[in-house]
DNA sequence: AAATTAATTCTTGTATACACGATTGTTGAA
DNA sequence: TTCAACAATCGTGTATACAAGAATTAATTT
């Protein structure tokens, strides 16, 4: 655990919102969680103060704290900003490709191929969301990068509904191997373009989002 | 004030550090909070574990609360992002825009065009934010309002030292008028070119603004 | 005199206590 | 039976108390 109780119970709270453990509309009791976590309201309270300032819950004053609910709008909201940003992080990885970085993006890349071949879509979960990291990372925007790992961690629940379509692994992996091209190529137009498209929700994937989200 | 305690002083000291008030680096004491605003620690450092999740502040375990400082290249950073996120907006709304968004878009463009004329550089950094927020809602995209409206405001301080450059308020309001016009025509892809360019920070604005941040 | 270590003070982290608004349940009247 | 008013209960908001780590100062040694 965390050097200090509010910050561990933070991430604590924060995944078991991002696992859907604790549901959207769901009320968290603060002594409850006190008590689960075996340590007093204080830290509990510290922890959900800042899942408030995250967005990831509301506190409605002295009526208690609940889990935010998106609904499959603001979800798509929230996809259409994180295509931006992946696509300014794709152009500009592009434009300032350095060689550890360069490895890095191919290195994620073929682990990538590697999951999607042989049809893991677990894997290929992992190893997309580290190659997208990598994409980040070249950007050499430290900000960008922390804004982009944040907005794809809020987004990591329906993202993994997304894999489960029919056919998704191997077109991701075909519009990842695209979006490599763009970056080695330092073409930095293309790899926004392609990314935007990659990462956005056009046309039925947005329907199959709603499926998905109301299936639930 | 507020309906309680916590989220006013969250409120208040988040002005304070955006007012430049309480200065990049400077130590943020409890107790010195506590006493000043006339409560106890404990509101108090609910509103710095707030304003550690939106990254003004740093909480280092054990070691107390410093108001973060930037420094010239993630400022720089920041505004890359911002030139990104109101290009999206500013495409959206050219794309989705009613009559409401669009008359409020006017509005405070001539509003603009008063004070710029007038020369009054006050009056127009208040007009300005105005107009750029009128482009946010007229994205209808209530996420990408949020996020635009969080870094606009934690741009403030920055922007308000940029407003004082020769020859930028007439500068400023003439890249206005480009700006509604290809949103009012109806085209987003010049209205995110155009707003890319009037947020971002280029060649010698870059210089303009390390020079003014160094000057503190 | 400089440096290292010990002791003291100060600040943060957590628990607990108390106050007050919200919620819920009960009683009585229409 | 339904609605309203009141009472009791419950949960949140704030203050205070206590514990423990960090910073600072004093003391001792080289």
């Amino acid at each position: 655990m965390s050097e200090n109780v509010g910050r561990w119970l933070r991430d604590e709270i924060e995944n078991s919102i991002l696992s859907n453990e604790f549901r959207p509309g769901e009320k968290l009791d603060e002594m409850v969680l006190a008590t689960r976590f075996g340590v007093s309201r204080t830290p509990v309270r510290e922890a959900l103060m800042q899942l408030d300032a995250i967005g990831l819950i509301e506190i409605r004053p002295r009526r208690g704290a609940v889990v935010i609910d998106p609904g499959p709008h603001r979800v798509y909201e929230m996809f259409e900003v994180m295509a931006e940003l992946e696509g300014l992080a794709g152009s500009l990885a592009a434009r300032r490709l350095d060689k550890a970085s360069r490895d890095a993006i191919a290195a994620t890349h073929s682990r990538c191929e590697q999951s999607a071949s042989a049809g893991d879509s677990d894997a290929y979960y992992y190893d997309n969301e580290e190659f997208h990291k990598a994409i980040y990372a070249a950007s050499r925007s430290a900000f960008l990068e922390e804004q982009c790992a944040q907005l794809h961690r809020r987004l990591r629940p329906y993202r993994r509904l997304q894999l489960r379509v029919r056919n998704r692994l191997s077109t991701s992996f075909s519009e990842h191997s695209a979006i490599v091209d763009a970056i080695f190529a330092g073409d930095g137009d293309e790899a926004r373009r392609l990314l935007r498209g990659h990462v956005g929700i056009q046309g039925e994937r947005f329907s199959d989002l709603v499926a998905s989200m109301a299936a639930r």
